[in-house]
DNA sequence: TCAGTATGCCTAGTGTAACTAGGTATGCAT
DNA sequence: ATGCATACCTAGTTACACTAGGCATACTGA
């Protein structure tokens, strides 16, 4: 069953899905990763958080396979932050990883939300009976 | 981003979407792990496949929070199967677990799914400028 | 003044869970 | 007898979201 991992008051992110959710953002807005963070709370209206231990590695997972770009910058209040973008095979993989977790989440959708005593019986009838 | 995490020709479970997946098959029909592996094939038009080494250990995993219970069956072909059948707490697991499930695949459709830049601008605005 | 909070980035280590890659055994069909 | 489907299991690998720190600057309030 799903429980987030870890216990924290929040609930977490299923394994692969925060690298897709973070280049979404990143697709919309180059960014840099603490602002990241606060638009995982935001969007979400609180139900997902991404702690920075979760953040930084897995936006260097993202710059390792290219799909996005990260440039040191200065904001207007002095700081330097590294703006992350989308690259061009960044915007492909992101296509393809939303239609795979879609599908993927579609079809456990279907286990938990619909009522399967038909098919079940039905299979059962088919091939063991 | 999501990739199925092995090298695998079917998509996998992101990580906690099994034990529950497993769970709510229990719950509508006590049944064998074998059995279970292809239903979940089946249900999920063969979009889901579970392997036989995160099967097993789901199932215990199940089993030793006492979700289900677990035993041994002479089947007509003469085998003896470990059947599965879900407990009350199983029951109870379930229906926070789905959801809780649903909210956080909820939560990050939202980010895959909708327009988002309006609400990154509206919380720029607000927040930082 | 200086303590606390927010901003901002990072890494080492931990735990979990889905996997690979085996092993074991029976029943049935060719 | 040889393979294939059925049926269960485990040891080891890998990926990744986490905990728990560290580092540094800016602002705010007591």
């Amino acid at each position: 069953m799903y429980m987030a991992t870890a216990p924290s008051s929040r609930p977490s992110f299923p394994s692969g899905s925060l690298d897709l959710v973070l280049l979404s953002l990143i697709a919309r807005q180059a960014t840099h990763g603490y602002r990241l963070a606060r638009l995982v709370e935001e969007v979400s209206d609180g139900r997902l958080a991404v702690e920075e231990g979760s953040l930084y590695p897995s936006l260097q997972r993202l710059k390792k396979r290219k799909l996005v770009e990260a440039e040191w910058q200065k904001q207007e209040n002095g700081r330097d932050v590294r703006i992350y973008s989308i690259t061009p095979a960044g915007k492909v993989a992101l296509r393809e990883g939303v239609q795979e977790w879609t599908s993927v989440t579609g079809a456990i959708a279907k286990f938990l939300n619909t009522k399967l005593a038909d098919k079940i019986e039905g299979s059962n009838r088919v091939r063991f009976a």
